[in-house]
DNA sequence: TCAATTGATGCAAGATAGGTATCAATGTTC
DNA sequence: GAACATTGATACCTATCTTGCATCAATTGA
């Protein structure tokens, strides 16, 4: 197989049609330009070059040779320029998995900050549950996952990116929509909407142990997976729900949400969960940009 | 520059993910390839292959560049492949002018023989008038001429590749169009349309010397460059005419066509001219697929 | 714990690329 | 038409690179 380097000094006499000028663009003497196309020439088993012993010119075979060579050379240059950018992290893809919720939350805003920080690291966004997230996160499957902790895997590790309050979600028809705020003792009694024990294991400990600090017992608990549905039920009308503050994204219009009293020391947080080591280098410049992004802005603000 | 033997290693590597195996298909030992992968990772400036003393992954940069660089072999074979074809004549280039006249006469099946045997020759084909097809071959415009002789050109090699009998051209509605054949003496006090002497010097001399030879003397001559603008003017009644057999092609409906008595050891060539010396040899192996078929046939036959 | 397998490294032999000096051939100039 | 300049090719030497063999350290599996 012929070299780069012959296909560069090939192109390079292709343009000058002379030896002696090719060799000193090419920073080299004449004899080994002589030879390399000679060396060519015998690889290839053609005449590229009709030599006169005056004048050179292309063959067919080398006018056409010299436009591959120079795509070939083009390749060459753009495959070392882009691998040299994926190495540093300024270009590459990076898969990102979310929870549904952390659509509205988090998402839109990480978005934006890629975009304006490394707009050539292509970002695939994959909407997952959290158990699913977790067997990707062990399977190398996505680079970064925004999940509800906690996260329990070997060799991961977790930045906060988002803390929530609770609020209180009634039906727009109910009585309780009328007020500011709503107690959590007001619950006593209601239908609960929230989430199942097993699909959404955070939340659901959250809400419980919730009611059970405050000694609030509902009448019935109807389990929904997802937070969209659950403000759908209470929409129209089959309970009442906490729900983080970041489904105000996603509230439908028969649903109110309301600061909830009595749980004010109990918050939800939102993690971003990835490899310690990655072989992704795009990962890693992602990650080192969003821990600096909510350093700077205290790493608890909820997104509007 | 890297070369394409490191990329040719890396791209095994990358597919083998074990540098014992990869040397093995590479038909080498598996120290240099070590020795390959480093000095492409140093080229680069970027680690390619992640090694844990056991296993070999790729990293997100070797990755990519282990695509680009199958793209980049890829077109170092294509090339050589193509650019060999170019050079033995199986592929290629090639352009050829022609006369408006013997586009009915020899190019259709010229096209058909040249794609039937070289599939991949590029074809060009030119209409040009006889003065324009002399600088386009003195100038190596055009690889191959078909034109009528003579061709006082030097370093031009010419091939005889039709002759063809002259037919006399008579309007549908004059009384000599009922004849089967009309003699050469019937045009004694006609109008004659024919070529003229400049830019038609063959057939002006051929058609000039017809009369003389015969003693038959039209009563006027209109001179028109084209055949089937003369032939034109014969279907309008405007006179007669003497053409080539192959104007069969072009004739009007209101002019005929009939066998000329009185002319039988006069005919016109049709030759098809190229430079001794070519660069393309495309060119050199259409020249020789024409010459070989025109040997078969006894060179001399009227196309359709 | 031992054997097998992994990729990396030291070393010597061979191959290769590069430079200098030079040649034969062809234009150019006076 | 003769001296000169310029062209690409070649001979030869040196520096560098590549290769294969032998070997090493590390890890895995039995």
């Amino acid at each position: 197989m012929f070299t780069l380097v012959q296909l560069r000094c090939f192109v390079t006499l292709a343009e000058e049609l002379n030896f002696r000028r090719a060799a000193r663009r090419l920073n080299m003497s004449q004899p080994p330009l002589s030879r390399h196309i000679q060396a060519l020439e015998h690889e290839i088993g053609a005449e590229l070059v009709a030599r006169n012993r005056r004048s050179v010119e292309l063959t067919a075979a080398g006018a056409s040779f010299a436009r591959l060579s120079q795509r070939i050379l083009d390749q060459a240059i753009d495959a070392y320029r882009q691998t040299r950018q994926i190495a540093s992290g300024d270009a590459g893809e990076i898969t990102i998995s979310f929870t549904a919720l952390s659509s509205y939350a988090f998402v839109p805003s990480l978005v934006a900050l890629l975009r304006k920080h490394y707009p050539s690291i292509a970002l695939t966004l994959r909407e997952m549950t959290t158990p699913q997230q977790l067997a990707a996160l062990a399977s190398r499957q996505v680079d970064i996952c925004l999940l509800r902790p906690p996260v329990a895997l070997p060799n991961i590790r977790t930045t906060r990116v988002l803390r929530e309050r609770l609020l209180a979600a009634v039906p727009a028809k109910h009585p309780l929509a009328k007020r500011r705020q709503i107690n959590i003792r007001e619950f006593d009694g209601s239908v609960l909407v929230t989430y199942p024990p097993v699909e959404g294991p955070y939340f659901h400990g959250m809400v419980t142990g919730l009611f059970q600090a405050a000694g609030v017992y509902p009448s019935a608990i109807q389990y929904i997976t997802q937070t969209h549905a659950i403000l759908g039920c209470v929409a129209v009308g089959v309970g009442l729900a906490v729900v983080p503050e970041s489904a105000k994204g996603c509230a439908p219009a028969g649903a109110v949400l309301r600061p909830l009293i009595g749980a004010e020391g109990v918050h939800v947080d939102l993690v971003m969960a990835s490899p310690v080591e990655t072989t992704n280098p795009a990962s890693a410049s992602v990650l080192a940009l969003v821990e600096k992004h909510l350093g700077s802005r205290g790493r608890a603000t909820a997104a509007a």
